[in-house]
RNA sequence: GUGCCUGUAGCUCAGUUGGAUAGAGCAACAGCCUUCUAAGCUGUGGGUCACUGGUUCGACUCCAGUCAGGCACGCCA
């Protein structure tokens, strides 16, 4: 519907003379009054014209040929604003449309043909997934669902780092509990991992092995058994969520020789020395950031800051691995690159940008999705979370309380760049606070009349001729079929700017929409033409509904 | 100290390249169930859009500064 506006828009510029400069913008207007679409053309174009908006608009309107099927009529109101009248028979057909597109419907193919990744979690497997994470996970994931509704073919891919200080640490840790557990007396340090579940994963090793390990020095047994424990937990929990990854990327592996003889972080530091951003000194291997502008501000003066690479021990700084990472991106070519993690990736990530972008890669086809811590209360005292310190409120804890439909529900509802505030105690009350039960009730009370009709009235709603749509008359029943109308253009606004919360704010304007039509239309016991007609239209909401809760991944029950 | 994010109703938050009378849920108050699920609907009250200045026909939105909170500032990952 918003394309054939734009096209008749341009078509009635072409004929005024005049020339979009900007984007053509068609808004749903914030009062029914002003129409079902509004578009500020005329107010953007009066500068360059030099002419009073509302004179522009008046020209316009007048070279406009709709079909009276589907616009009713054209207003110019306020400083010249254009107002568009939907007719009814356009949302009776909508209604119809709805029910033949069925799982279809809200699907764009925008994106068909082009691959896209979304990286997300990338949690490395040091312990148990935390709420915090739990958003990024979420967010994330929503996100790839929200693409693939645009057509894109997407990868879910998870990259960790199973080797380096922390996973050391990790297995020494797990090491000391074990020794602990066969009664040994250890002292444990601050530093080492102090979580709980150490100590299980030192008790499952007491019981594979007893104590046939108390003299190992070598860590590795404890590393992988550690690491293997703590991967299938995460993955676990990360089912409940029902997130499942396609693609699990080891950084090691950008350590590892390929053809030619050097690794993919070798070939990072040849490249950008051919470029000349490489600087040898002190031992360690260094991108000139300060070449690009990468600076800092101490006592007022500007230094310029460059990057190790390589560290004096030889071993790459992570910086090297992300950049080896992203560029394997690019060369499995992928059009779309999402990259989604908290806050405290931040500083990162424009290095990784800035050695791409010297190398040569379009890095306009990388979109960075970061969010905001998520702070936890409990009895309104803040909660910090660390997994190390073993305190932590773990993202498993939190579905036991809440359930997966609320916890990922909780994590998009805002937007990404909010400081998320989840109140344990609050998340904790299955009550009708919860806002996802608003959502799911309007599906569940769907089912509920549908059920009824077909026992009372003995019928076969899906079966109901779609001619029936003709019959919609009520303000409410055309409201709600409008609301439906626009799914298709939310769930492309909300994966254009990878924010799925655009997503339930729609769906909760289709819910609201519904129960005033179930509140003011009745359907069992009506005439048949008025019930029937009132079926399709619930038939239409539950399919958009359904189609927006897949792409939040959460439940559509049938009763509540 | 520097960078990024945030500051909108009592609380949690929306607010689409700057545009029409700043919105929703919760909480409060008042109504609506002999009829398809009242986890719903209707109505009322509630605002210095953190503060100050600037840009312009027009600013919650853009710019500068101030205040408050979060995060990050390592040859840790």
């Amino acid at each position: 519907m918003k394309e054939i506006l734009i096209e008749e828009i341009k078509k009635a510029l072409a004929e005024v003379g005049a020339e979009p400069t900007r984007e053509i913008l068609i808004e749903k207007p914030n009062d029914e009054k002003f129409g079902d679409a509004s578009s500020n053309v005329a107010m953007t174009l009066a500068k360059e014209l030099k002419k009073n908006p509302r004179q522009i608009a008046q020209e316009l309107v007048s070279k406009f040929k709709f079909n009276p099927e589907q616009i009713e009529r054209v207003d110019v109101a306020g400083a010249g604003f254009i107002n568009f009248y939907f007719s009814k028979s356009l949302l009776q057909q909508s209604v119809a449309q709805i029910l033949a597109q069925g799982e279809q419907f809200g699907k764009s193919n925008v994106g068909v043909g082009k691959k896209a990744i979304v990286e997300y979690v990338s949690a490395n497997p040091t312990g148990p997934l935390t709420v915090g994470r739990g958003r990024g996970a979420v967010l994330g994931d929503c996100i790839a669902n929200l693409l693939e509704a645009q057509g894109y073919s997407v990868t879910r891919e998870y990259y960790f780092n199973n080797a380096g200080r922390q996973m050391r640490l990790l297995a020494d840790s797990v090491r000391l509990r074990y020794l602990e557990r066969c009664g040994k007396s250890i002292s444990f340090p601050d530093d080492y991992y102090q979580g709980d579940y150490i100590k299980d994963i030192a008790e499952k090793i007491f019981a594979q092995k007893g104590n046939t390990l108390e003299g190992e020095t070598d860590l590795s047994f404890f590393k992988e058994f550690a690491e293997a424990e703590i991967f299938a937990s995460i993955k676990r929990t990360l089912l409940r969520l029902g997130i499942q990854h396609d693609s699990f990327f080891n950084e090691k592996s950008l350590y590892e020789k390929v053809q030619g003889g050097k690794s993919r972080n070798e070939q990072v530091i040849d490249m950008l020395e051919q470029k000349g951003f490489i600087e040898r000194k002190d031992g360690a291997v260094w991108f000139k950031t300060s070449l690009l502008g990468k600076k800092k501000v101490e006592d007022g003066k500007e230094i310029p800051v460059d990057t190790v690479l390589v560290k004096s021990n030889g071993e790459p700084s992570y910086r090297l691995p992300d950049i080896a990472y992203h560029i394997t991106k690019y060369t499995r070519g992928f059009d779309l690159i999402v990259n989604v993690f908290g806050a405290d990736h931040i500083d990162e990530y424009p290095d990784v940008m800035r050695a791409l972008d010297v190398l040569g890669y379009d890095t306009s086809r990388i979109k960075v999705a970061i969010n905001q811590f998520v702070t936890t209360t409990i009895n309104g005292e803040q909660v910090k979370m660390s997994t190390r310190k073993g305190n932590a409120d773990t993202l498993d804890a939190l579905i036991d309380e809440v359930g997966a439909d609320a916890t990922r529900f909780f994590f998009v509802m805002r937007a990404k760049e909010t400081h998320l505030n989840f109140d344990l105690e609050l998340a904790k009350k299955q009550s009708s606070d919860n806002p996802v039960f608003y959502l799911q009730y309007a599906h569940a009370r769907i089912c509920g009349i549908i059920r009824v009709a077909e026992e009372k009235a003995t019928l076969n709603a899906e079966a109901i001729s779609p001619d029936f749509v003709k019959v919609l008359n009520a303000k409410e029943e055309l409201d709600l079929a409008k609301e439906l109308m626009r799914f298709p253009d939310a769930v492309s606004y909300a994966a254009n700017s990878l924010e799925p919360q655009k997503m339930i704010m729609y769906l909760n304007g289709v819910a609201e929409r519904f129960h005033k039509f179930y509140q003011e239309c009745r359907i069992v016991g009506e005439e048949e033409p008025v019930m029937k007609s009132r079926l399709l239209l619930a038939l239409a909401t539950r399919q958009v509904l359904r189609n927006g809760f897949k792409m939040l991944g959460i439940c559509a029950p049938e009763r509540m």
